[in-house]
RNA sequence: AGAGGAGUGGCAGAGUGGUCGAAUGCGGCGGUCUUGAAAACCGUUGUACCGCAAGGUACCGGGGGUUCGAAUCCCUCCUCCUCUGCCA
């Protein structure tokens, strides 16, 4: 969430930043942001006053208790019943305003960087850049719901007894390719210095707070009620929230991790053609990696994470381009996104494989993950995560685009994973 | 899951109602000494909020309570350890 002084003191940019982002009644809810926090910090001086003064009456009657002067001890008590009710009312008051101030914070989302272009919708998302050949497939292409059905990789209704739609099941060559294409991301991250780390997959309220999930998107996770726990919708929240409540040393930045999980979304309100298939599950496989910066080096890192994926999408030979999003699409959390998108040759659509975000401090004010300098002071570091890769679609567009009369091709990279060249 | 025990500053570890934000040791930082280093010695060493400042307030696992006053007493939740049970 933003931070109250930072709406201080650059009004004017966080007010053009959320007018970009097409936030209704923007300027309403900053001025009344600044004004319950006004209310707040008058009320703590307040109450704080009146605390000291407590305190102070109390050490007197320690004193007096000490001297054996029981009789002027009594007199004093009675001087701070009247203190004791005042603090109690100054202390609901500051509890409420607090409340307030955050309740308003949490509805008011990050604000765009200065290169987010302006726009409602995904339409009005900037093409960044386009890279590889578009295969030209015959007539009787195929589209991967078929294709998994032919070669019997990948089977929907078997998952759909067991759990529901959009759970499948990965089968033979199918499960092997999955288990390939998560060792290929992983050890290509660590090779580019990612710290591979294994985290829990369901996760606590807190965490989902902290990364932002929590209060606006519980629909969109599974909760298991009974414990207070929710699955997780990315590996970015368990990830993330390792840092929740540290303070690290400058020297370590950039902090960069890896980790492999599978996600859960419960998608409620979506479908149609658009989700058939491979194209939006319930669970599916992700390999996420997350940085956490200096506050000067968030874009460099942002860029650096960019092309990083952008590697992966060359050297799995997919067709991919860029899209830098607009602030009606950005995310809730985001102050700068690239999508990467790669194209499925017989959907003939591009499909999102990656979405890379610096999120500056809104979520480390979230998460108070800070460093400290040399200087000793306390600053919130910046978090940024991004995809690298969410398997579905990539497994989508490399059987359709490698099909072929005798199978499917696998891209050269993965086949001393796979231990195959060849789904037959 | 049942029984018992424990949660204090970066770590270790005192403190069981009153100048305790907290002894002491280790570690860290600064200094003296040294050609340099070590040792020794001296000093310093948490976080957040309010305040122009002086200063104040809060925090001893979380929340609530008793009391003029709580790290210390009570309730509750969480976590960890030991034993028993169950189990990949």
């Amino acid at each position: 969430m933003l931070q109250v002084n930072s709406i201080k003191e650059n009004y004017q940019t966080v007010l053009a930043g959320l007018e970009k982002r097409n936030f209704p009644e923007a300027d309403t809810t900053l001025t009344q942001v600044l004004d319950i926090d006004q209310k707040r910090r008058e009320t703590q001086t307040e109450r704080d006053q009146l605390q000291a003064e407590s305190n102070s009456i109390s050490k007197q009657i320690g004193m007096l208790m000490k001297e054996g002067k029981k009789d002027e001890a009594e007199k004093i008590k009675s001087r701070t019943a009247e203190i004791k009710g005042l603090i109690k009312d100054l202390e609901n008051r500051y509890d409420e305003f607090e409340q307030e101030l955050t309740q308003l914070l949490y509805t008011i989302p990050n604000i765009p960087h200065e290169n987010v272009p302006a726009g409602k919708s995904a339409e009005d998302n900037e093409i960044v850049l386009e890279e590889g050949q578009i295969p030209t497939l015959g007539e009787d292409k195929m589209p991967h719901w078929d294709l998994i059905k032919k070669y019997d990789i990948i089977d929907f209704d078997l998952g759909a007894k067991i759990s529901g739609a959009g759970f499948p099941v990965y089968k033979g060559k199918g499960a092997r390719l999955q288990r390939a294409l998560i060792n290929f991301f992983l050890d290509e991250a660590t090779a580019q210095g990612y710290n591979e780390v294994q985290p829990p997959i369901v996760v606590n309220e807190a965490s989902g707070y902290a990364t932002g999930q929590l209060p606006d998107k519980e629909g969109q996770m599974y909760e298991i009620a009974a414990d207070g726990l929710f699955l997780i919708p990315t590996a970015e929240v368990p990830i993330t929230n390792l840092y929740r409540d540290v303070i690290v040393s400058e020297n370590d930045f950039p902090i960069k991790n890896v980790g492999f999980t599978p996600c859960f979304r419960r998608e409620a309100g979506s479908w149609g053609a658009h989700v058939r298939g491979l194209n939006r599950l319930h669970q599916f496989d992700k390999v996420e990696i997350v940085q956490i910066t200096h506050p000067d080096k968030s874009y460099e890192a942002l860029e650096d994470m960019s092309s990083y994926v952008q590697g992966l999408l060359k050297k799995l030979e997919l067709p991919y381009r860029v899209l830098r999003l607009c602030g009606g699409d950005m995310g809730f959390t985001s102050a700068l996104t690239y999508d990467m998108e790669v194209y499925s040759a017989a959907q003939e659509r591009w499909l999102e494989v990656s979405s890379v975000s610096n999120f500056e401090t809104y979520q480390s004010n979230r998460l108070k993950l800070r460093f400290k300098g040399d200087d000793k002071k306390t600053t919130l570091a910046h978090t940024l995560n991004g995809s690298a890769l969410a398997l579905p679609r990539i497994v989508a567009s490399i059987l359709e685009n490698n099909q072929t009369e005798n199978g499917i091709r696998m891209p050269k990279v993965l086949v001393p994973y796979l231990g195959f060249d060849i789904i037959d």
